[in-house]
RNA sequence: GUCCCUGUCGUCUAGAGGCCUAGGACCCCACCCUUUCAAGGUGGCGACACGGGUUCGAAUCCCGUCAGGGACGCCA
């Protein structure tokens, strides 16, 4: 395949309002994202709303927000086929009038009872034709329109991740292009959309890779035999952690799921990205070099399963590579939702950038910083009884000795302090940082001491110490 | 049932006939570092679905089998 020339590359992300944007879609989105980018190209957003029963505005919803979320913004669009209709019926009429679509009869019933036939008889049920060569018209029946599709023949798919594929005519029917009801059908908008939108790369799941021989019928009966045909690139599918199709109990949530639960988009975009794609061992890409790595070629055809540690790995491989500032801003709906409130002179940028090497995600963060905003209620049980006994309480009445009247409160001085204090009384460190960290956490574990007591300031650690030096008996 | 797609460690992947004793990553285990937890470092466990060909040589090419997935709607 010939590389496309800069500025011709027009792709297109197509998702249908009838169920929340997962991650198999944002998949799909990225690599239209992604390839457009790569070859400065127009990504193009098309919502794909003809079944008016099952769409919905709250699917909508989520599509737009999580793009925006995710930084995917389409060159172009949205569009909505649901406004197109006029289009779709000029084409429908001109179709009609040239012969290369006709007006079908059948009932739900004939048909029902046409392909259970088929079944039977070990055939593939399709449509037989019947009204192929003009029916009359039933009374109160309005019919729907099908397309002619060819008899014999051939269709090849030139799929720039599958390769070459072949299908045959004569496994193919006479498709629904409008229903009874007058909506077109999806089939026959995405030939309109696709070619009215000039796009020429169409990447998309591979379970559309059977439609590809019915959309490529279409479309050269729109443009004529040699007319120009967009490449097709079929994705393999995502599946959920255990190997089954994605679903509601595994991976198939909204999108925007993974914001609330602390994840970063760049760190979802780069485990979706090595879902099906990789350049050498690389494991951890910015999404710069996303876009100038990312090529269609180097697509796997397999599908895979999401591995949700991994996500998490590398969301945390993202954070600390992301500036704390920008991290902070985003913790702090997180410690909203954790029921924390946050005093206006609160250092969240110093606490970020200590806990961000012990969590994976934000909402992991705010959980394992609720100490820096609450007094612990309790001691956990194992962790006072190590280091809140005798000897701990002797440890903490002598760190309060030293904190007390330390001339400055900031990290170095504290760790100074600590350490003099250790040395003078020929004990190891842990044996004053453990008492001091159960006093000022509650439990065991904690960013390292002098950071934490910097960031909790000299009055509440005090008074934090000296509560716990009499708490225990 | 018919047609189409896919098959390398548990999972994501590298691999374009000799660089493969099959490499990396997540997970798990051990050790190092260490003030706890992490992070980081080192090492370990662990795969070419099966059977036939082609070839001096096959994870790689061909055929078959098996397994998984998709499509077959007045859903998209």
């Amino acid at each position: 395949m010939t590389k496309p020339s800069p500025g011709t590359v027009r792709t297109r992300f197509a998702p249908s309002p009838t169920g929340l944007l997962h991650i198999g879609g944002v998949r799909t989105a990225l690599f239209c994202w992604l390839y457009a980018r790569r070859h400065g190209g127009t990504f193009v957003l098309r919502v794909e709303d003809t079944d008016r029963e099952r769409s919905t505005d709250e699917a909508v919803r989520v599509i737009l927000e999580g793009m925006a979320w995710l930084g995917l913004n389409p060159d172009e669009g949205p569009f909505y086929q649901t406004k197109r209709y006029d289009r779709y019926r000029e084409v429908i009429a001109n179709w009609l009038q040239t012969d290369k679509a006709y007006h079908c009869y059948c009932s739900k019933e004939e048909l029902d009872t046409m392909r259970a036939e088929q079944q039977a008889r070990g055939d593939k049920p399709r449509y037989d034709g019947r009204c192929r060569h003009g029916k009359p018209p039933v009374a109160g029946v309005t019919p729907v329109v099908r397309f002619k599709n060819p008899h014999e023949g051939e269709v090849v798919v030139e799929d720039a991740v599958h390769g070459r594929v072949v299908f045959q005519n004569k496994e193919l029917d006479d498709l629904i292009i409008q229903r009874s009801d007058g909506n077109p059908t999806y089939n026959f908008c995405v030939v309109v959309d696709d070619h009215d939108m000039a796009i020429t790369h169409v990447i998309r799941g591979d379970d559309h890779l059977n439609n590809t021989p019915r959309q490529l019928n279409m479309l050269r009966a729109m443009v004529g035999e040699g007319g120009p045909v967009p490449v097709y690139a079929h994705l393999p599918m995502i599946l959920g952690p255990d190997g089954t199709k994605l679903s509601k109990r595994h991976g198939a949530v909204s999108v925007l799921e993974y914001d609330r639960e602390g994840f970063l988009p760049e760190a979802l975009l780069n485990y979706l990205a090595r879902l099906g794609w990789s350049h050498g061992d690389q494991e951890v890409f910015t999404l710069a070099e996303m876009v100038e790595l990312f090529d269609i070629e180097d697509v796997n055809k397999s599908a895979s399963a999401i591995n949700p540690d991994k996500l998490a790995w590398l969301n945390q491989q993202h954070m600390l590579l992301a500036d704390n500032t920008r991290l902070a801003a985003m913790l702090r709906p997180q410690l909203a939702a954790a029921g924390l409130e946050v005093p206006a002179d609160t250092d969240l940028v110093a606490i970020v950038a200590c806990q961000k090497e012990r969590s994976k995600t934000l909402r992991e963060m705010a959980t394992a910083s609720r100490f820096f905003f609450e007094a612990p209620q309790a001691y956990e049980e194992k962790a006072a009884k190590k280091h809140l006994a005798a000897e701990g309480q002797a440890a903490l009445q002598a760190v309060i000795g030293v904190l007390e009247v330390l001339p400055e409160w900031n990290g170095p001085a504290i760790h100074e302090a600590i350490n003099a204090l250790a040395a003078a009384q020929g004990v190891g460190l842990g044996k004053l940082a453990q008492p001091v960290r159960v006093a000022v956490s509650g439990g065991s574990i904690s960013p390292p001491i002098d950071a934490t007591l910097a960031i909790l300031g000299r009055a509440e650690t005090l008074t934090r110490l000296a509560r716990a030096a009499v708490a225990q008996g």
